[in-house]
DNA sequence: GTGAAAGCGCTAACAA
DNA sequence: TTGTTAGCGCTTTCAC
């Protein structure tokens, strides 16, 4: 505070006030054997009172590393993402790293730009969600690209087998075989599913634990009872569905058609959970305050987002080379929306 | 792709490879003038067969500018800062600018770490909202310090005017003014107003502009009818307003006040809005999916951070001295919780 | 215990 | 038209 030069100050800058060597105050700083005790003193004291601290360009370029993650994700208006970023952002910042985050908006041209520019010494390294449309392409050459420049990617949630690398997934397959199991034995007996993210991986494979757990308990899947839709349609082949089927259980496989699912249902008459029982995809916050409350399939986002920090960081300090491939369990909510 | 070289390529490389020196390459790339076509030409193809791509730390040391943008914003699970979040990153990459994002998570000395730790080069300019122990601390050192080392901040939403940077800001006086307003011309006349808030900025100035609606059409406030509270007491006060007051229309000044209101004066039997109108400040998702809709003020946080990262760059571009101050308007969304 | 010098990758003034 | 050189701010080897 003693001073209030416009200016930030550099090591040259102390190093001439002081009348001794930039090497000098470089090591001083940085607490080296080589200097004594009153020269270390002097440039602590001085770099306190000028108020300096480290250009981190600099060292960056000098180290080969920035200390700083880059994040890319696919959408920033989704709950669900928000919530991967915060658990990032939380243990980046235990560690050190900052992070850079960049919105592919699920556009793949735009992802391949992020990489691209990201990985030109900005960042240490990624974690990402494959944009929707990538993950429609299936071309992922700029990834692969990024990783032979030594930037690892650790994926979430939209992962791709075709790539080799770290990656977090919730279980899908599991979480929805769970759900479906759960209408079952509350005694559902023509359970439909409902998706407008079957382009996904996390969409298809959460059709596919419906289906086992179908199969499981009635043998046979009625396939008229699987709408695959966009959200355009969604309203309408919802009450397409209420019209033509025999439904008293639905899962909704993301928060769209979970939110379309609850309102439709409720406007045609019938009673929740007493004539049709509802499991969604969907926040926290939304599901406690619908009517009635709604049953959810918790992601657990936050956690995702630790353990891909967690994963990365690790990997950019340690010299693992093998891929590490985490499952985090997703969790049943139970709410007012199913029965008991 | 015609080359899998493991590294990077740098200009040294190249110049290398093609025999000529590290200005021309350099000068080569950056499409000079000095540079014959000839040159140029080879320089461009081989620095596109290696997939060659300027390293940004280099470019950023040498240059003073960095292309990237700070972003702080005090918490990425309140929906209105990840929209103004997606309103920064959309015009920021239109600019070409990236955006490196920290969350305070509201601490003060998060905030001051974050503002030294960016100011260090990474970034050109700032675009941040104040923290909430920070506003209650009033300690704006950090913020001060950064400008002197010419990083300007653009401070949106949680302001302060003890600054003098460029600001955003949703017209939160006008907003509530407006808001208590309709609920007056929808025939309310005992209208309360809930806060968890009040020691923000915005919550301070929503209170104002509700108190300027009431004494206009009733001459007198009725203090009891003005809930300053924490969340955690949120459900106590709110049920002892209504049963120690008469009330019939109830403003809520943020999205948590607004979720347990419409709770609580529903489930004591209260018919919304025919015995009670609730206007609330939500995010439209939830707004939309409660019963009844709620009738919200919306903040149009994506054009908040849209403005935001255009005055930045406006200001990193040009050598505009003065400080903007730019007020973006609320608009009434009439929903369900409200009279007509 | 301290300092000179090289170099990270890039740009640009100046020289040839 | 091309090359040499210095320098952005920092770290680090090597010499003194």
């Amino acid at each position: 505070m003693s001073v209030m030069g416009k200016k930030k100050i550099t090591v040259k800058g102390l190093a001439k006030i002081l009348g001794v060597s930039i090497s000098t105050v470089s090591k001083a700083l940085n607490d080296s054997h080589e200097i004594s005790k009153a020269t270390k003193q002097k440039v602590h004291k001085l770099a306190k009172d000028y108020n300096y601290t480290p250009n981190k360009l600099a060292s960056s370029l000098k180290s080969g590393k920035t200390k700083t993650i880059g994040v890319i994700i696919p959408s920033i208006r989704n709950r669900f993402f928000a919530r991967v970023l915060y658990g990032i952002e939380k243990v980046a910042t235990k560690e050190n790293y900052n992070i850079i985050t960049c919105i592919s908006n699920e556009s793949f041209k735009k992802e391949v730009t992020n990489v691209q520019v990201l990985a030109n010494g900005s960042i240490d390294g990624f974690i990402l969600a494959i944009a929707k449309e990538t993950q429609i392409k299936k071309d992922y050459n700029h990834f692969i690209e990024a990783m032979q420049q030594e930037k690892p990617i650790v994926m979430f949630d939209r992962v791709s087998d075709s790539i080799d690398c770290d990656k977090v997934v919730v279980d899908d397959f599991e979480g929805s075989y769970k759900a479906t199991e759960y209408l079952i034995h509350t005694n559902c007996k023509n359970i439909a599913i409902i998706s407008t993210i079957d382009h996904l991986s996390v969409g298809k494979l959460r059709i596919e634990g419906y289906k086992k757990a179908i199969r499981k308990s009635f043998k046979k899947i009625n396939t008229k009872l699987i709408v695959r839709t966009n959200i355009l349609n969604l309203n309408d082949k919802i009450t397409e569905l209420l019209q033509t089927q025999k439904v008293d259980g639905i899962l909704a496989v993301d928060e769209d058609a979970a939110l379309a699912t609850l309102k439709i249902v409720k406007s045609k008459g019938f009673r929740i959970p007493k004539d049709i029982s509802i499991i969604g995809y969907a926040n926290e916050k939304i599901a406690v305050n619908v009517t009635p409350t709604l049953t959810t399939i918790n992601q657990h986002g936050v956690s995702m987002g630790e353990s891909a920090a967690k994963i990365l960081i690790d990997k950019l300090e340690s010299n693992r080379i093998n891929f590490e491939h985490k499952i985090i369990k997703s969790t049943l909510m139970k709410r007012g929306s199913t029965k008991i």
